[in-house]
DNA sequence: CATTTGACGCCAA
DNA sequence: TTTGGCGCCAAAT
């Protein structure tokens, strides 16, 4: 279903796809685009990705930081606070 | 067309 | 455990 998508493109599904109060890490995310290290690009991809129909604020670094959010990263946080995520360890 | 940049990840010191 | 450096991919210059 996705196979026939661009990488950029999987991108958005997929992490339009990501539930409300769950997370995926840009690795987990690269893997299912097909491609586990294009984790940079991912972020290259949501970084110009100003569609706020894709929560991209629901991807984080694998090390469970926040990682960046082009609308301002304490509001990314909010969000995921506010969507039942926690993080602090 | 070649190089640099950027919301990252992993390994070695 | 923390820091530095390298690798990987897509978009911008």
């Amino acid at each position: 279903m996705f196979e026939k998508l661009d990488f950029t493109n999987k991108v958005h599904e997929i992490v339009r796809n990501i539930p409300k109060g769950n997370v995926l890490t840009y690795k987990q995310v690269a893997a299912k685009a097909g491609s586990p290290k294009a984790c940079r690009a991912i972020g290259s991809v949501l970084n110009k990705n100003y569609n706020l129909e894709i929560p991209c604020h629901r991807v984080i670094r694998s090390d469970n930081s926040l990682g960046g959010y082009n609308r301002g990263s304490e509001n990314k946080r909010r969000l995921l606070e506010q969507e039942g995520y926690e993080f602090k360890d």
